[in-house]
RNA sequence: GCGCGAUUAGCUCAGUUGGUUAGAGCAUCUCAUUUACACUGAGAGGGCCGGGGGUUCGAGUCCCUCAUCGCGCACCA
């Protein structure tokens, strides 16, 4: 064993080796944790789940920070004999994955999805995801993730399936599911719906037209997409505008490119005078703003552009040409017409979807939402500001549990971004026209619709052909991962089966801050909605990592860093204390190459610290000696250290009680303990020498004990080569011995 | 338009509730060293804490204001 303390520590052949010790002991399942007594049964416990991420590719560095995070987080916790549990997944990511190996088969086969057909196309999906899933456990081995693997789930399996089921048909009996009709931001290129936050806003230059529809009409009205004005039913004016008062009421009938327009002047608050020609041109079809006026006013809808961005519509001029074609010959219509009064350049936003990149067609379809205005009496009995009984909506559950305070949200100015953003909530979207996802329990015959976990009884049924939105299936993460719809609920007993009542709440969501309105404000409404409980009791939100230019991280950029390259050229160890050390929770961080090398460095100073008390030392004898004064304030500095430390892991500061952990380590431990350690041990008395042999040894199982969550690979081989019989990762922290 | 964050050494960042002389890592420079470890050690230089104003016995820290950069939301006729 001590042998190889003589040659410089390998992380590549340790690694793997290490991990392997770790999957077969089964500690990583507290189940067996409490057998094997390393546990007790009724310790509290502290749960996690994994953001599972998605499986259209491989993790990225981000992915390994978050890693690391967790992992410190969840080892912490065991070495504090806590029930611990970090359950992993993968999530199928329904557009981004179907997007990406349609993009596939483009290449390879030339073929679409629809050339290959429903089942077919979903079978290579099927595979593709599953090499991707495979690709990604490997790598959170690889990062040292002391993950529950016996209790892995994927937002696409069997179980969740049946959670998804069970919540779609819940909230459609409670009337929170409805099929709607209305504009909707519809993805042309993914040829599906999209919900309100899976858009990206791109600014672009564009042009603001002024125009009248036709020389007989009296208001001229502005516009960035001249085309879609084919759609107008109304023109819009502010009711105290004193302009356009004597109009107001009127309805004109004109031609306007070929096609015959009635269009019908209102007045309606939601008009900004000022901008403008004052007067608004509504076009109900394609502008949810203009859906909502003609719903007051009771005006027709007429669409006139289809799925394909292409005019649908009769007139000759524009029939089947592509949107952006169309807006040109209108323009060259109203030039040439001579009804074109004015044009200027201006910055605009443009709707992208987040997937596919394709400019967003506001189109009115029939789709499913959820309702998150709609009032409802709460079932629950079991959170403690919203009484069974109550009038709530989702929005005000949402809401409650933050404002409250039973959710806590790290750093905590996401609270005010969260608030706002529920309080501009509009309905959500749920339903996606692509074939990867839970297909939506819905059959229809004729005029009847059904809606259940099984399909109905009797010929003729149809099922929607439509899938949900990912989101739906992830928001059921933190509970549908834990046993529901069907848990036995025995607190206290072990096994998977009673993991809702002795895992939920979770204990920490630890994830990015850009998924805080997709997922965690998801989790919380279906948390708090089905199950009555919150669904983790903090929120830890890190940041973005960027290269060393503050860039973000991206395939495009050719910035992309590998997170295996870097586990190979410094180990998991240097790789996990560089992304961790210097980043706050909420702060994008930035990575360089130097900082890898420096947490090398480290790791090899361990080693020698090692070496040097192994070797040069000696043998840790087996009683325990006097101990002198002074080696007593060696050690009672390191319990203060390790008392720091452990204060500022229980605030989450991880990248605080790191540095320090090195620090103490290399500067005083290294640099100055075991420096003064060299004349007393050859010229000091037995009584020093025997007391300070005694106390190197205890300091470095301290150190290696305390480093054990930052760098689990090097502190545990150390441990074994001390001759330790236990695993270190079930060592108890410290301060608990 | 509304809101949020950042601005501290050449670079990356700490700096808790206001409290001695503002810290760390990397980088730079000097010196040491057949050393547990060159993946080393000792030391040095380097800061109007973005600008201005205020509160206070005392401000990097609290308040106001401006600037630059970044982000979110809304608008997007």
């Amino acid at each position: 064993m001590i042998e190889k303390l003589l040659t410089p520590y390998n992380p590549l052949d340790a690694e793997d080796r290490i991990y392997a010790i770790w999957k077969e002991s089964g500690f990583f399942n507290p189940d067996v944790c409490i057998e094997k007594g390393v546990t007790e049964k009724d310790a509290p416990y502290f749960s996690i789940v994994l953001p599972p991420p998605n499986v259209t590719g491989t993790l990225h560095l981000g992915s390994a920070y978050m890693l690391a995070l967790q992992d410190i987080m969840t080892r912490f916790a065991r070495m504090q004999a806590k029930r611990t549990l970090w359950i992993p997944g993968t999530d199928h990511a329904a557009i981004a994955t179907q997007s990406k190996v349609e993009k596939q088969l483009q290449k390879e086969h030339g073929k679409s999805r629809h050339d290959f057909g429903r089942e077919a196309f979903l079978h290579h999906v099927g595979t593709f995801a599953q090499e991707s899933h495979d690709t990604i456990v490997s790598q959170m081995m690889k990062m040292g993730c002391s993950v529950d693997w016996s209790r892995e789930a994927f937002t696409l399996d069997q179980k969740r399936n049946i959670a998804v089921k069970t919540t779609f048909k819940q909230m459609y009996d409670d009337g929170l599911i409805y099929r709607g009709y209305r504009v909707v931001n519809w993805d042309p290129k993914g040829q599906t719906t999209i919900s309100d936050d899976e858009v990206v806003y791109e600014e672009r230059q564009s042009v603001l037209y002024t125009f009248k529809y036709s020389p007989e009409f009296p208001i001229a009205i502005s516009t960035t997409r001249p085309e879609t004005k084919v759609g107008d039913t109304a023109v819009a004016v502010h009711p105290d505008d004193i302009r356009y008062k004597e109009y107001v009421g009127k309805t004109y009938d004109l031609e306007f490119c070929g096609e015959s327009l009635s269009i019908t002047v209102v007045a309606d608050i939601s008009v900004d005078p000022l901008f403008g020609t004052g007067a608004l041109g509504v076009t109900p079809a394609h502008s949810s703003i203009d859906w909502e006026i003609a719903q007051r006013h009771n005006l027709p809808q007429k669409p006139v552009i289809n799925e394909f961005a292409k005019m649908s519509v009769e007139s000759p001029l524009l029939s089947g040409k592509k949107v952006l074609e169309a807006r040109e010959l209108v323009v060259a219509y109203l030039k040439e017409h001579d009804l074109l009064l004015k044009e200027e350049a201006v910055t605009q936003n443009v709707s992208t979807a987040e997937r596919t990149g394709g400019i967003i067609e506001p189109l009115p379809k029939l789709q499913w939402f959820i309702n998150v205005n709609k009032e409802f009496v709460y079932p629950h009995e079991n959170l403690p500001h919203v009484k069974k009984g109550d009038i709530v909506t989702l929005k005000k559950l949402m809401l409650s549990v933050v404002e409250e305070k039973n959710i806590d949200i790290l750093p905590d100015r996401f609270v005010k971004v969260y608030t706002h953003w529920i309080e501009n909530l509009r309905d959500w979207c749920i339903s996606r026209q692509i074939w990867y996802g839970h297909r939506i329990p819905v059959w229809y015959k004729g005029e009847e619709i059904y809606c259940g976990i099984e399909a109905p009884e009797g010929a003729d049924w149809e099922q929607d052909s439509d899938t949900l939105d990912t989101w739906f299936s992830s928001g059921l993460w933190t509970f549908s991962t834990l046993g529901w719809p069907a848990p036995k609920g025995t607190l206290g007993e072990t096994g998977p089966e009673n993991d809702l009542a002795n895992y939920h709440p979770t204990t920490i969501l630890e994830t990015g801050y850009d998924i805080l309105f997709p997922w965690v404000a998801r989790m919380i409404l279906m948390s708090t909605y089905l199950v009555g409980a919150i669904p983790f009791k903090t929120v830890y939100l890190h940041g973005l990592v960027r290269d060393n230019k503050g860039q973000k991280i991206s395939k495009s950029l050719g910035n992309n860093i590998d997170p295996l390259d870097m586990i190979k050229d410094y180990g998991a160890d240097a790789v996990r204390m560089a992304l961790i050390i210097g980043t706050g929770p909420g702060n994008d961080s930035k990575i360089s190459l130097d900082k890898f090398k420096a947490y090398k460095h480290f790791a090899n100073k361990i080693w020698n610290i090692a070496r040097f008390v192994v070797t040069t030392a000696g043998p840790k004898p087996d009683v325990k000696p006097e101990i002198t004064d002074q080696d007593y304030a060696l050690l009672e500095e390191q319990n203060e250290l390790v008392r720091e430390i452990t204060e500022e892991m229980d605030q989450y500061k991880y990248y605080l009680a790191g540095e320090k952990l090195y620090h103490y380590i290399w500067h005083r431990f290294a640099d100055v303990i075991i420096e003064e350690s060299k004349p007393i041990l050859k010229d000091g008395t037995d009584v020093e020498k025997n007391s300070r042999v005694w106390t190197l040894y205890c300091i470095l199982e301290t150190s290696l004990t305390a480093l054990h969550p930052f760098m689990p690979f090097i502190t545990e081989e150390l441990w074994s080569i001390l001759g330790k019989k236990n695993l270190l990762m079930t060592e108890k922290w410290p301060l608990l011995r």
